[in-house]
Parts: structure tokens; C-alpha cells; sequence
RNA sequence: GCCGAAGUGGCGGAACUGGUAGACGCGACGGACUCAAAAUCCGUUUCUGGAAACAGAGUGGGGGUUCGAUUCCCCCCUUCGGCACCA
């Protein structure tokens, strides 16, 4: 063993090691407690990225520790294969999507092992696999029998041009991204699962996870969005139809001026039957992408349909109105519209003239109009703001300012913004001097007698729609028969294989393209009949994968050993997935559940989302006008002597460039650090260690190579400190009665530092802050120059402890030091964690801050036991304290006991 | 637009339950070693004033609660993540 640390020969032979002794793969053992550790399974794309590098040192580290704990650990790894970068690679590069894919599993593999992971390679799938996707097409007939699986029309982008459907992010400000094409909305038959049916549960789910970060249980709440109100329907004049529409604003009923129905809504479709112009406006409406966001942000429209529907209460006629905002997909597809309490209503009325209402007002409202008319005192009479305002007052002054509070109020609800708080109705007949809960009680109970509305349930959260039309995913197990329409493929005919081997070139996928694979006879009646040709979400294998890797080679989608191992006790993953995919992963356990596959609710007990990985951006302007972005290893930044960045230039032409801020890694921004180019040149445990140290796990994290080197230089003098101590000759064991103040003090922040790691690995997650403790450390004993036997002993205890507590974070090193403190070729992962000695962590006397009226003006170093009066006298006795103090009056001594007094004068 | 985060020295970050703001690392500066460089080691490093002692200011901005606020409350600004077909 060498006295210098080489981190490629020591990261070679604990590889091997792991290896050779197949160290991480586990089994079932019920005599010990089991630990499930899972990192959010990668995509494929061909490289190990910055990403892959922190997430799946997180789960490494954690995982590590806890097997360090004496836990029955499983870690398992497999690859996400499904997806639209193989189709853009293939089209790319011409090669196959199914070839493409294998390939990049097989290099990343290589360089996840190069990184040191303690994976259970013999549980690895990839989700392209037909063995793993079978099951998935299983659970999905079973769906489709149990009816929880069902086909509807729903909206695409769709490229005119190309004749294809788009992803969102292929629309780039309204148009195709390859052709250019303005895209249109286009509805076709999809499949869904019906996520809807267990929106309560999802819901209530969210507070059984206390191990799940407030931020995402909010975000998921919002995203599933319960709302209660009232379905209300509005029959439309002179006919025999009626429009239903849903809202949570009951109370503002009588300020309804106007309805508005999506572009596609039949009253829509039927009105542009004889008005060219309305057609050509809901023509109009089919333009542009499907997001969310890009609904919601673009500019609102409308047109007048002709049609009236009548008010429920008043009888009144109201307009109806096509709106671009109102979508048919997204409850009934139609709503009232009320101007004056909701800031969409009210700018779209603003800009059509319509009329706006005000129904509601606040605190301040009322009061005025109690002034204004003392016959209010029973409640607000039947037409309160009229009656008050044209009323007849002794005190005109009082009466002046509330008609001026009342006034004012109803100009800016009328002309500038809506009231959207909830208030006092007014102008609402009956309704009148309600509040909200009561206003929407009597409107619910008037509108229920007369059968014209009901109370209702909404959620936000929609179907979840599994339909693709690509090729590069698992295919949906449908057959179309002419007579039985959609039937289910037989469990002993599935998997339905995606053929591997096509020439994929263009945009249209090679199965949809080819009319021989679509062939087939119908299950049920036996005539001809077609298969589907489109294919799954990807994030349908991404919901269960963590299921299969209990279960490997089990011929049902899990079996018994899924018990044992579920739920998994830390899931690791990026903070974008907070949505989406965790809600499916969440919904999914609950389908194998009520599969009777797994027991357990919940997929996932413990959940961790950490940061991007971000890095400087540098660019030069092109002549016409776009950036051409340079890679930061191609970049000299520039400083002055205080260290300020002045500025930066190109490494090939000394010629400057501009400095374009941090942003996440990525190749548009080429910014992007290629993880093998530093595992190369500092070896992976470095690695491994920047990434740990530079940010909390849930922060985005500045990869800096300047930062690198000083987790090598830290490796190196710890390596270095170790090959000293153990060329020293041997020493007696560390005798606590016999050790004096600095050996005393130097075993107290070992103990100390063991506290702190064990915490800030386990219960906080801070491994940042835990490195820095271990760097604490390292420099004491750097510094302790204590040659004595008790001197050696000391040290050897530190030491020996620190490979220990660094190993979750750099496993090699620590295999390597194991072997050099004496030890046998081991697996760390074996060695029980350092115990804390609560005796070595006793101080005598502990330092208080003095503060004088909260500032900090000196210190006191007292006993730990010190009377309360002795520390006010010793803390008032401070000359730094008497400057303050003298001439004042001691108003109150506050003491903290171990942290502060504070003297408050006056 | 809606939902969720974050903002602290020149930089990344620490301060865990309201109690000494800036741990640890990077960078910069000074020094030692060296023929020299690299590596390594020692020291200084929030800002302003001051030779120093020391004083004042300071955690995105504005207000509030408290003996005491990076931490709690209200308003605002900026940046980032998600918005259902990127994964």
C-alpha cells in the first residue's frame, strides 16, 4: 500500500472487491431489519450525466450508511428505455431505437460501476425488455375489465406539415419544431386510466407520509385540486337544451352577466352552423398548442354566439359566448362567467363590454351601509346599496364618507379590478347581507328544490391519458374488431411485441406505417381485425419498476417478496418530478394493491428531491444576432486581485467572450460537465465527494472545478495522515482516566463529530454539513502534534473512526485506509457504525455570549454548573460591558443557559 | 397566468428549536520550502472608518412582533422548478 493516495489503483481494487464477492447483491433475511433505497431509475441518453452523478451518489451514500446500521439494504438500478430521444437519435443517426438504446446501457452500466455504486446488478431490467413490459400490458387488461381503463376523444398538437402529433415540448411558440408549421389542436381517440377514482385517496394519502417534503404534498394537494360547489344548469332560451356549468362561487350567482362555452362545445358547433363569422373565430381556436401554460397565458378571445340561456334565479336572459380560455376537455365546458369577483371574467368583459355586477362586498362596505341606514340592524335589507344610497341621513358628514367608502368600492369593482375575496352579498334579492357559507347554502338549497342544480365534488385532477402515438413504447394490448369494437388481447397472447428491428427514418411510426403488423383476427368473434398501433406514456413503466426489482424473474408482475421489501423506505429523485410522475407512482401502488399484489398504501415512506446541477454559461454574439455558446473548460475567467470576475476569454484565442449567468446543465447551453473527464482525472470518490459537499442535497448544486481539486487535496491529506500514524510504533489502547487537556479535547470532538455524521447522514440528510465536521476534524488532528502512547492512541482512534464515518461518501478511499490501519480486506459495509462515548463528550466550562441591549459586546467562559447570579455578575463585570452599561439603568438580565446573556439597559 | 421553492462575504455554502452571522471549502493576498516551478505547509481575508484599540453597518427590498430575527408575520422584487405528450 503506498504513502501516497493514487485514486485509480485504489478504486480499482475495491471494485474489484465489490465484485468479485458479489457484495451488494441481497436477499430476503427476516432476521434482520430490511432497508429499500431506490434512485429514480435514469433514461438512457447515452452518457452518465452531472444529474445521474448527485442522485445517484445520494442514494449510494444512504444507502451505504444504513447497511452500516445493520440493515438488510437493497439498491437496485435499471434503465427507463422507452422514449422520444431514441426516435430523434434514430432519425438522427439512422440506426434503430431499439439498437440505440441497448448500446447506452450498456456504457452507462460501465460508468455507473466506474462510479462506485453498490447496486444489485442481478435485479437490473430495462423497461424496453418484453419480460418486464408483459406485465405491464397485463395490469392494463385488467383495468380495462375492472372499467378502470377507457377510451375517449382528447386534444393533440398536431404539425399540419409533418401530418404527426407533437409533444409539448416540440411546440415552440405555437409551431412544429422541425417544420415550422403552426400547430393545431385535434381530437382523436385515446386511452385513459381513471386516476380520477381515487383523487380521495391520493389526497388523503399525502398525510400519512410525514417523510415526504411539505413542498411536494402541497404541490400534489393543488394539483388534484378538491374543490366543492354546485353544478348549476342553465337552460337556453328558446329551446329544449341546457348547458351545465360547475362553481365553487355559488355565492356570486347573481352577478353572472354572461356564460362562455369552449370552442368545441355543441351549442358552439351549432350557432356557427349559420354565422360564417363564428365558424371562422372557432377555427381560430384550433390554433396553437394544448399546454397549460400556453392556454393560460395567451391573449383571451371571444365572439358573441347569439344564444341566451336563462339565469336560474332571476329568469333573466344571459349571452352566451365562445371563449379561447374555456376548454371542452376540463369539467363541463362551459362556465358562468361573473366580472365583478373574478379577475378572468373581468378582463374578458372589460374587453367585450359586458356587463359587470357587484354582488359581493367587504367588511368595510358593510359598515358604511349599516351607517347609512340604521334599519340595517337586523341584516342588510332587500336592496341595501340602492335603498342606502338615495336614502335620508341626520349627520351628513358620517353619511358623505360612507356614501364615499361605498361608492369607491363599487367604481374599482365595476372598472378596475374584481372583488375575489369572500364578502357580504348585496344586489342578490333574497340572498342579501349573507355571508359566504350562508349564501351558498341558500342557493345550493334553492336551486336543489328546483332541480337545477346540485352540489357537487370537483376535482382538478384529470384522467390520466396513456395513449402515444410513437413507436419507440410499450404497445397498447388492444385489438379494434368491426363488430366487437375494442377488445382486450388474451392474457396467453400478450406480450404484443414491439418489433425491434425497423427502419425508423422519418416522423411516422414504423408500425403505424406498416400494414402487415397491424393484422390480426379479433379474440372474441375470430373475423379480421386490427392491434392498436399506439403505445404507452413512458411514465406507465416508470410507475411500477420499483415493484419488479423485489421480484426478479417472478412470472406475475410481483410476487411474494414484494411483502418483504415494500414500501420503499428512501426514494431519491429530482425535484421536477414532484407532480406527475410521483402521482402516478403513488395511484399505480394502489392499483397493484387493489390487485392484492402488494399490502402496503403507499409506494415510498421517505422521499428525497434533490437540486439540478448548474454551471457558468459563456457566449459570443453571432452577426445575426443569436449565441454561440462555449463550454466552461474552453473558458478563462478573468479576476481582479480581490477576486472579483472582471471578465473572460476563449483558452484557443485569448479573445473575450461573455459571461451568460448559472444555469442548469445542458446542451443548448453547452454547458454541460462530462462526468467522465473528471472521474478520470481525480478519480470517483472525488467526485462523489463535490458532489456531497457543494450544496445541500435539495439545493441546485454549481459544479466548480476549483472545488474538486480541494475534495482531492482533502483526500490526499487524509490519506497522507493515516500512512504517517501507522509508520509510528505501536501504542496502548486510549485510557480516558490518563488523558490530559488536549488529548481529552481532541477525543471530545471525535465523539462530537461522530454525533454529528450519524444525525446529518440519517435524520437530516445534510451531507454537506457532515463533510465539513469530518474537514473540522481532520484539521485538529493535523495539528495535533502528540507523539506520546496516549498521544498515538488518540489518533489512531480518530482516524481509524474518520474511514469509517467517510465511507458512505468515498468508498474506496475508505477500503484502501481499512487495509492500511491494519485491517484484513474487508467489507466496510460490515463494520458496525462508530458508537458515541458520552462520557469523552462532558465539557467543564462552556463560553456565553454578553450582549447589551441585543448587540454582542464580549464573552464570559463559565463552569457549566454556575449559578444563575454568579454568570449575571461575571457578564456585567465585562469592561467591554461596563462601557455600555455604565450611567444606565439594568431594566432586565436575560439568561440562556450555554448560550447567552443579555443585559437590557434603558 | 396558476402552483411550489430559493435569495447570506469575491464565490459555493454554515448557523438544526428565535440566542456570538459567515463553520467548512474555493478564490485572493502575504510568508516558508525550492536554483526555479509545481506540490505542500503557515498566516490574513464581510464591508466602512481607524495606525491600532475599537466603533458603526450588514443575511434580496420595505414594514412588523420580540430583551434578541438569516430564522416568525405582512407586502414587494428577482431567479429557478412544474403545469398533464421531455423524462
Amino acid at each position: 500500500m503506498s504513502d501516497t493516495y493514487e485514486p485509480r489503483t485504489v478504486e480499482t481494487a475495491a471494485q474489484d472487491f465489490w465484485k468479485r464477492t458479489h457484495a451488494f447483491e441481497v436477499r430476503e433475511d427476516a432476521s434482520k431489519p430490511k432497508f429499500y433505497c431506490l434512485s429514480m431509475l435514469p433514461y438512457p441518453s447515452g452518457a452518465l450525466h452531472m444529474g445521474h452523478v448527485r442522485n445517484y451518489t445520494i442514494g449510494d451514500v444512504i444507502s451505504r450508511f444504513q447497511r452500516m446500521q445493520g440493515r438488510n439494504v437493497l439498491q437496485p438500478m435499471g434503465w427507463d428505455a422507452f422514449g422520444l430521444p431514441a426516435e430523434n437519435a434514430a432519425i438522427k443517426h439512422n440506426t434503430a431505437p431499439a439498437k440505440w438504446t441497448r448500446s447506452n446501457i450498456e456504457h452507462m452500466r460501465g460508468q455507473f460501476a466506474r462510479m462506485g455504486f453498490a447496486y444489485d446488478w442481478s435485479r437490473e431490467f430495462a423497461t424496453c425488455d418484453p419480460d418486464y413490459y408483459v406485465h405491464e400490458q397485463r395490469m392494463f387488461v385488467r383495468l380495462f375489465e375492472k372499467g378502470l381503463a377507457y377510451r375517449k376523444n382528447s386534444v393533440v398538437n398536431w404539425d399540419p406539415v409533418d401530418q404527426t402529433v407533437l409533444a409539448n415540448e416540440q411546440v415552440i411558440d405555437g409551431r412544429g419544431w422541425r417544420t415550422g408549421a403552426l400547430v393545431e389542436k385535434r381530437e382523436i381517440p385515446q386511452w385513459f386510466l381513471k386516476i380520477t377514482d381515487y383523487a380521495q385517496e391520493l389526497l388523503d394519502g399525502l398525510d400519512t407520509l410525514p417523510g415526504w417534503p411539505d413542498a411536494v404534498k402541497t404541490m400534489q394537494r393543488n394539483w388534484i385540486g378538491r374543490s366543492e360547489g354546485l353544478e348549476i344548469r342553465f337552460d337556453v332560451a328558446d329551446s329544449d337544451v341546457s348547458l351545465t356549468v360547475f362553481t365553487t362561487r355559488p355565492d356570486t350567482l347573481m352577478g353572472a352577466t354572461y356564460v362562455a362555452v369552449a370552442a368545441e362545445h355543441p351549442l358552439a358547433m351549432q350557432a356557427a352552423k349559420d354565422n360564417a363569422k363564428l365558424a371562422e373565430f372557432i377555427e381560430t381556436c384550433r390554433q396553437g398548442g394544448t399546454s397549460e401554460a400556453e392556454l393560460e397565458t395567451q391573449e383571451k378571445r371571444g365572439m358573441d354566439t347569439g344564444l341566451e340561456v336563462v339565469h336560474p334565479l332571476t329568469g333573466e336572459t344571459l349571452p352566451i359566448w365562445v371563449a379561447n380560455f374555456v376548454l371542452m376537455g376540463y369539467g363541463t365546458g362551459a362556465v358562468m362567467a361573473v366580472p365583478g369577483h373574478d379577475e378572468r371574467d373581468h378582463e374578458f368583459a372589460q374587453q367585450y363590454g359586458l356587463p359587470i355586477k357587484m354582488v359581493v362586498v367587504d367588511a368595510g362596505v358593510v359598515d358604511a351601509l349599516r351607517e347609512l341606514q340604521h334599519d340595517l340592524a337586523a341584516g342588510v335589507g332587500a336592496d341595501p346599496l340602492r335603498n342606502a344610497l338615495r336614502g335620508t341621513h341626520t349627520d351628513a358628514y358620517d353619511a358623505n364618507t360612507a356614501v364615499r367608502v361605498v361608492e369607491s368600492f363599487e367604481h374599482r369593482v365595476l372598472n378596475e379590478a374584481a372583488f375575489t375575496e369572500y364578502g357580504t352579498l348585496v344586489n342578490s334579492g333574497d340572498f342579501d347581507g349573507l355571508d359566504f357559507q350562508g349564501a351558498f347554502d341558500a342557493i345550493a338549497a334553492k336551486l336543489e328544490a328546483d332541480g337545477r342544480g346540485a352540489r357537487k365534488v370537483n376535482w382538478r385532477l384529470r384522467d390520466w391519458g396513456v395513449s402515444r402515438q410513437r413507436y419507440w413504447g410499450c404497445p397498447i394490448p388492444i385489438v379494434y374488431c368491426p363488430t366487437c369494437d375494442a377488445v382486450p388481447v388474451p392474457e396467453d397472447q400478450l406480450p404484443v411485441v414491439l418489433p425491434e428491428d425497423v427502419a425508423f427514418t422519418g416522423v411516422k411510426s414504423p408500425i403505424k406505417a406498416d400494414p402487415e403488423w397491424r393484422k390480426t383476427t379479433c379474440p372474441k368473434c375470430g373475423g379480421p381485425a386490427e392491434r392498436e398501433t399506439d403505445t404507452f406514456d413512458t411514465f406507465m413503466e416508470s410507475s411500477w419498476y420499483y415493484a419488479r426489482y423485489t421480484s426478479p424473474g417472478a412470472a406475475t408482475q410481483v410476487d411474494g417478496r414484494a411483502d418483504y421489501w415494500l414500501p420503499v423506505d428512501q426514494y431519491i429523485g429530482g425535484i421536477e418530478h414532484a407532480i406527475l410522475h410521483l402521482l402516478y407512482f403513488r395511484f399505480y401502488h394502489k392499483l397493484l394493491r387493489d390487485a392484492g399484489l402488494v399490502t402496503s398504501d403507499e409506494p415510498a415512506t421517505r422521499l428525497l428531491c434533490q437540486g439540478m446541477v448548474v454551471a457558468d454559461t459563456f457566449y459570443r454574439e453571432q452577426d445575426d444576432g443569436s449565441r454561440h455558446w462555449f463550454n466552461p473548460a474552453e473558458v478563462a475567467v478573468q479576476r481582479d486581485e480581490k477576486g472579483h470576475v472582471t471578465g473572460a476569454v476563449l483558452a484557443a484565442d485569448g479573445r473575450p467572450v461573455r459571461i451568460g449567468g448559472t444555469e442548469k446543465m445542458s446542451k443548448s447551453k453547452n454547458n454541460g460537465v462530462d462526468p467522465q473527464v473528471m472521474i478520470d482525472k481525480y478519480g470517483a470518490d472525488t467526485v462523489r465527494l463535490f458532489s456531497m459537499f457543494a450544496a445541500p442535497p435539495e439545493q441546485s448544486l454549481e459544479w466548480n472545478e476549483a472545488g474538486v481539486e480541494g475534495m482531492a487535496r482533502f483526500l490526499r491529506r487524509f490519506w497522507r495522515e493515516v500512512a504517517t500514524h501507522v509508520a509510528q510504533p505501536d501504542h496502548p489502547e486510549v485510557d480516558p482516566a490518563a488523558l490530559d487537556g488536549a488529548q481529552k479535547d481532541l477525543r471530545r470532538q471525535l465523539h462530537e463529530t461522530i454525533r454529528k455524521v450519524g444525525d446529518d447522514y440519517g435524520r437530516r440528510q445534510s451531507f454537506n454539513t457532515a463533510i465539513a465536521a469530518l474537514m473540522e476534524l481532520l484539521n485538529h488532528v493535523g495539528k495535533f502534534g502528540d507523539m506520546s502512547d496516549q498521544g498515538r492512541a488518540v489518533r489512531h482512534e480518530v482516524l481509524q473512526t474518520m474511514v469509517l464515518l467517510l465511507n458512505p461518501i468515498t468508498p474506496h478511499t475508505s477500503h484502501a485506509l481499512w487495509q492500511l490501519l491494519g485491517h484484513a480486506e474487508t467489507l466496510i459495509e460490515d463494520q458496525p457504525w462508530p458508537a458515541v462515548d458520552e462520557d469523552a463528550l462532558k465539557r467543564d466550562a462552556v463560553t456565553l455570549a454578553v450582549q447589551v441591549n441585543g448587540k454582542l459586546r464580549g464573552t464570559v467562559e463559565v463552569a457549566v454548573d454556575a449559578p444563575r447570579e454568579d454568570i449575571e455578575r461575571l457578564a456585567q463585570d465585562l469592561p467591554g460591558v461596563q462601557a455600555f452599561t455604565e450611567g444606565k439603568t439594568v431594566r432586565k438580565v436575560i439568561v440562556v443557559p450555554g448560550k447567552i446573556v443579555n443585559i437590557v439597559v434603558g
